[in-house]
DNA sequence: CGAAAAATTGACAGAAGTCAACACACGTGG
DNA sequence: CCACGTGTGTTGACTTCTGTCAATTTTTCG
C-alpha cells in the first residue's frame, strides 16, 4: 500500500528511550557521541520555552536564528499567499524539529502556531552548524533531517496531486495513527488537535468535504468519531482505501 | 502576487558569471572559496556524465552515494505510489543540484529521468560532507540548498492545495519562464521539454485538463501554443491569474 | 450561562475527470 | 527520402466529485 505520508520525526526508533527533559537528548542518543559532545550540544539548548495555545511560535517573514524541537505539545505550520490563501504544510508533535524551511533565506517562510500548550527547546542553528563541524555524526543528521522533510513533503505532493477525498482523509487518519504510535500513545484511539478546516488546508479539502468523509466513514463502520476524537475501528479498512485507488 | 513556485536553483543570480566547465563552479564561487578550497571541491566532482533522453539518472529504490548537478538539459524527478500512481516532484535544469531526498535513508526516493540529453556532475555526499566540515561557508550552503528545496516543495503544496487548474498552469509556465530567464534563455519563448502528462503529474490535473487550459489561453490571446513551443503573449494576465482567486 | 467558534448536513452548482474519437508529429526503418 | 506506426496532443460529450451556500446543531470558552 501507498505509505500515508512519510513520518518526518527525529530520533524517531529512539523516542521511546527518552530520557531527559529535552527532546535534543532523543535526538543526539542514536548519535552514539560522546558525554562531553552530549554536553556541548545540551549547551546550546534552551530549556524549554512554554507556547500557549493559538500563540505562534515564529511567523513568515520573521528573522530566522533557531530551529525548534517540539517538546510537548502541538503545532501546525503553514504558509499564506500574497492574496491570502492558507496551506497547512504540517502538523507537528513531540520530538519533531521544525523552522527548516527558514534556512534557506536567514528568515521563516511560514507560520508555527501552537494548537495547544505546548513546549518547544530552541536550537540556534549557526552554533549547532558550528558544533556539527566538530561532530561528524551531527553534522550529518542535521542533513537526513532536512532530506527526511523533503521526503515527506513529496509524500503530501503525492496525496495532493493523485487522490480523492477519501483516500486523502483515510491516509491521514492512519499517518497520525502511525506517529501517535511511535510516540507510545494508542494508536486506534486520539483526540485531533486542528479544526476540520486546518485538516482540509493540509489535504486540499474544504472543511465540509473533511467533515463528510469522516461522517461516511463511521457509517461504514471504519472509525467512530466524537467531534475531535477519533477511533479507528478497522485500520485495514481505510488501509485499503488509501491503496485502492482505481487509477 | 503569488509567487509562482519559489526557484530552487543553486548559485543561481551568479549562473551568469559561469566560467568553467562544471556547474559545481557557479555552485562555489558565490561562496567566496579560495583558490585553493575550490580545487578541493572540483577534485570531487566528476566531470560530467552524459545521460540520454528517456534515461534514468537514478531510480527509487538505489543505494544513494552521490548528490548530482544538472550541467547541462533537462531532468523529472517523480515518486510512485506503491499502488502505482506517478507523481512528478519537480523539473529540474541546468544549475539545479538534485538527489538531496536521499540523504534521509541512504537510498533514492525518486526516480530521476532525463527529458532531452543532458550532462551532470556526480558529487559524491560522504566527501563533500567531509569537505564541508573544513569548509563553513560550502555546509552552510548545502544546508540552504536543502532548506530551499523544502521552501519550493511548500510552494508546490499550495499549489495543489489552493489553485484551480487555471492558475496552477498560468503559475507553472510563468515559473519555467522566470527559470529560464535566469539562464540567460528567453522568459517569452521556450521549449516544454515534458509532455501534457508530465505537466499533468507534476500540478495534480489530467493530461486533457493541461492541454484544454493551454489552448483556451491561446484563445484568450495569453500564449501561444505549437505543441511544446510556449510563447508568452500577456504575462501580465498570466500573473493576474495567479494571484487573482476568488477564495 | 451565553456568545462565538466549530461541526454537521442538505441542496445545488461548477470544475475537473473519464471515455472516446480523431489529428498530428516524430523518428525508425525500409 | 518517404512511409508508416507509435506516442503525443486536441477536442467533445458526459459523469462524478468536490466546492459553495445556507440552515442548524453542538461545543467551547470567557
Amino acid at each position: 500500500m501507498l505509505s500515508p505520508i512519510p513520518v518526518r520525526e527525529i530520533g524517531l526508533k529512539h523516542l521511546r528511550q527518552a530520557c531527559s527533559s529535552c527532546s535534543l537528548r532523543e535526538l543526539c542518543l542514536p548519535l552514539g557521541l560522546s558525554p562531553d559532545e552530549m554536553h556541548a550540544v545540551d549547551a546550546l539548548v534552551s530549556q524549554g520555552k512554554p507556547i500557549k495555545r493559538g500563540e505562534a511560535l515564529y511567523r513568515a517573514g520573521e528573522p530566522f536564528r533557531s530551529l525548534f524541537a517540539v517538546r510537548l505539545g502541538f503545532f501546525k505550520t503553514s504558509v499564506v499567499s500574497e492574496d491570502g490563501r492558507e496551506q497547512v504544510t504540517g502538523f507537528h508533535m513531540t520530538g519533531d524539529l521544525i523552522g527548516m524551511d527558514a534556512v534557506s533565506t536567514d528568515f521563516h517562510t511560514c507560520d508555527s502556531i501552537a494548537l495547544e500548550d505546548s513546549e518547544v527547546c530552541e536550537l540556534p542553528f549557526a552554533d549547532m552548524e558550528e558544533l556539527a563541524r566538530k561532530i561528524p555524526s551531527l553534522q550529518h543528521h542535521f542533513y537526513k533531517v532536512m532530506s527526511r522533510e523533503i521526503v515527506r513533503d513529496h509524500g503530501v505532493m503525492l496525496l495532493l496531486g493523485n487522490m480523492k477525498a477519501e483516500e486523502r482523509i483515510a491516509a491521514f487518519l492512519l499517518n497520525l495513527s502511525q506517529r501517535f504510535a511511535l510516540r507510545g500513545y494508542s494508536s486506534s484511539s486520539f483526540h485531533l488537535r486542528m479544526t476540520r478546516e486546518e485538516i482540509g488546508s493540509y489535504l486540499g479539502l474544504k472543511l465540509e468535504t473533511v467533515s463528510r468523509t469522516l461522517s461516511k466513514f463511521q457509517d461504514q463502520g471504519f472509525i467512530k468519531v466524537q467531534n475531535r476524537l477519533i477511533e479507528l475501528i478497522d485500520q485495514d479498512a481505510l488501509r485499503h482505501l488509501v491503496s485502492n485507488c482505481p487509477g
